[in-house]
DNA sequence: TCATATATTTAGAATAAGTCTAAGTTGAGA
DNA sequence: TCTCAACTTAGACTTATTCTAAATATATGA
């Protein structure tokens, strides 16, 4: 199966993992493609039902773990958090943000120029209750 | 002790309690009050061994898992997820937002105007590797 | 005040997400 | 083909949090 990256070129996972050092086993292979090629930010436990239900070979716990450690290390996919406990991950690794539906949890990806003029905007796609910046980055001394 | 809630009104933790509706036993007034009186954004753990080695009256672990929400509930603290896996409070309920040092991990508060020009900014006082805007809200049909 | 109902706190058991460990499997290169 | 390092695996372990059931405290009404 084929998927788009951040770049326009459909690259398939193998490629995709080749191009960052990682070594295209099935298992990370199967793992990335499926995060490639959803939209939905799955948990690690999301990942494994999915994977596995579609998947012959068997696929244990610790794999998806390890292999989403492994992604997350060479950039492949990034962490999401939006909810206390759990964490999500994203194979969308360009600069975006999150919307999150607080109804039903669906989580949608936001392109980074939306966010521009951050107050306003989005008004007559989503009902924003609220929306939280998180910065990452290193304090200057004092 | 005293503490500034948002408004400027000093409060006690106390008066702050029965202004939200929240029953002020002295193991929820303790907590409130070092969370008013700390900018440290603590996790449950932080809180527990903070309040009770300040405390000769025992505190047990549920109770401060208790009463974290039932302030959250209250609107009397709030959330904050910078980390896998772990769940900080912050008592300063106002709009605004945070400031993760990665090297420190020391979160402190960005006032929500500071944000209005989100892509500069902040560009004397932090060195931003970059940030996440978090939407909450729902969306509309289809 | 006393009795009773209700809310709160507690210790510890249970759960859930994630990590670790040690053994087994795989595959690339000599 | 053999070997070694890398990878995967099951299950034990850890950590954060919730649940449970009993004990305690508080409020209410006679």
């Amino acid at each position: 199966m084929t998927a788009h990256n951040t770049s326009d070129k459909i690259v398939t996972a193998e490629q995709l993992l080749l191009s960052r050092g990682v070594k295209p086993t099935p298992q990370r292979v199967v793992i990335a493609d499926y995060l490639l090629q959803t939209d939905s930010h799955p948990t690690a436990d999301e990942v494994l039902s999915a994977v596995s239900e579609a998947l012959p070979v068997a696929l244990s716990r610790a794999t998806v773990y390890n292999t989403l450690n492994t992604l997350k290390e060479a950039g492949v996919i990034k962490e999401v958090l939006t909810e206390p406990g759990r964490v999500r991950y994203d194979a969308n690794v360009s600069h975006h943000h999150h919307f999150v539906d607080v109804k039903t949890g669906k989580i949608v990806d936001i392109p980074a120029d939306k966010v521009e003029a951050i107050g306003e905007l989005l008004g007559d796609q989503y009902k924003v209750h609220g929306f939280q910046v998180l910065f990452y980055g290193e304090l200057e001394q004092h």
